[in-house]
DNA sequence: GAATTTCCCGCACAAAAACGCAGAAAGCCG
DNA sequence: CGGCTTTCTGCGTTTTTGTGCGGGAAATTC
């Protein structure tokens, strides 16, 4: 095999699976390490690929895994939001959970919107009391201080205490076999008392968290009426979902 | 798995859910945990996530903070709130409200203190939030937007279940004839209900408050064990109120 | 305070890379 | 065709890198 042959070869698998082994690669070829590592040296020398320490990744691969910062999803979180407010209407109570998600939401509200919200999130409860025309109801227990928000049996007396419109929940991980998931219990003992305690649950959850999992179960994709992200409803990832009855936006 | 490989995963799973355990990766990546502790090393030092015991944080997960501002009379405060950190000592259940003086001292907690700290007033819950070893406990209700803590029955009724050590007032107003008074309706139902639920009552406020009148009695002078200000015990200033039986520090 | 978990450090071992070298194949030229 | 250079490849050897392991320190939890 000619070298120019093996190394649109080896080009072709790095932009096939985004990586390759000089282990398999020479296997692959019937060549020594040598002439592979040669090669790919090469490659990398033309910017072609990325040379690691065991083989060579796409080039692509720094934009794909490491976003460069958080601006990319927070504008992915401002267009959730931003649906999630259309589902509120003036006179409403609403129950949420925490996390960035909510928070984006929180300050998105329009200024003119009156409507109860509900939260165990310090957070959340936080952006909500900057707005003029919003009642605030902060539900009390004990604080967990690494996720900001009140937990215990208190809490969740509180919230089955409530009877809210809509439930937004800021979503950790859901997928089709498990549902929602999360990995702190008591906060989902949390987020079930919420689901349980609402006419209309919603989740929000950038796309990335779809089709992945967390080790503790939430509830089943038949407890939840919506699902919304940053895609739009047509995507094709959402569709097992809308298969599954729940509503995509 | 490469190296790259990993940490990109990880850098994903951080993003993704704002922390990752170093036992949970290693089950789900296969190696050991001082690999994956490396790799957490690495990540760390490029700052693309904030290592902690037991795993990582988002970067972008970063708490509220609160400035530290130009609250007037700032040195006062201090003083008076170095007085009452004295009065605690391990394990005591703590009463706060809200207010300046109890922020500060808050803020003065030493950090190897143990003690469960009640309170419904937001900025103070934030502050008792950043201390490592003290328990928080939020009283829930509605939130009062100007007072920033939670007022209402449900609030009262929660502070009646609770019997507190000791009770730190933020103190409006004080004066011989009425007590303690305020000048909100709601905050000062809550300071009542906190009085009769603590064993001990203390008052901090700067001496500027002394001999002062607010429109809303709280209670007594009768109720109120001890009055903290930046003043010495042996202040003439505070002579009536030490004949009124309450102690002065 | 004691027990448990997690972290850090040095070490050993294996895998991979770098380097030098030699031989083979191909190209160039008189 | 022979001699020469150039390019490519594979083979040891040495270095570097990555990983796991054990023990002791440190942090965390109860």
């Amino acid at each position: 095999m000619l070298k120019k042959e093996r190394q649109a070869y080896i080009l072709h698998q790095v932009n096939l699976h985004n990586k390759v082994l000089s282990s398999s690669l020479c296997q692959e070829i019937r060549v020594s390490e040598d002439t592979i590592r040669r090669d790919l040296q090469e490659l990398a020398d033309e910017g072609k690929i990325i040379k690691v320490h065991g083989g060579a990744l796409s080039p692509s691969f720094n934009q794909v895994y490491f976003p460069t910062n958080g601006v990319y999803s927070q504008q992915n979180k401002k267009t959730i939001a931003s649906k999630a407010i259309d589902l509120i209407s003036n006179g409403m109570f609403i129950l949420t959970s925490g996390g960035t998600t909510i928070i984006e939401m929180a300050r998105m509200l329009p200024p003119q919107l009156k409507a109860t919200f509900i939260s165990g999130s310090i957070p959340a409860i936080l952006e909500y009391m900057h707005h003029p025309n919003i009642e605030v109801i902060m539900i009390g227990d004990r604080i967990s201080k690494n996720s900001k928000i009140t937990v215990g049996a208190q809490a969740i007396a509180r919230i089955k205490e409530v009877k809210a419109d809509i439930c937004f929940l800021g979503t950790n991980a859901i997928d089709l076999e498990n549902g929602i998931t999360d990995n702190d219990w008591e906060v989902v003992e949390l987020k079930k008392a919420m689901i349980s305690s609402s006419k209309k649950v919603v989740c929000l959850g950038i796309s990335e968290k779809v089709n992945s999992v967390q080790p503790i179960r939430v509830c089943g994709l038949q407890d939840i009426d919506m699902l919304i992200t940053e895609l739009p409803a047509n995507d094709p990832l959402l569709k097992p979902y809308q298969d599954a009855g729940v509503l995509v936006a």
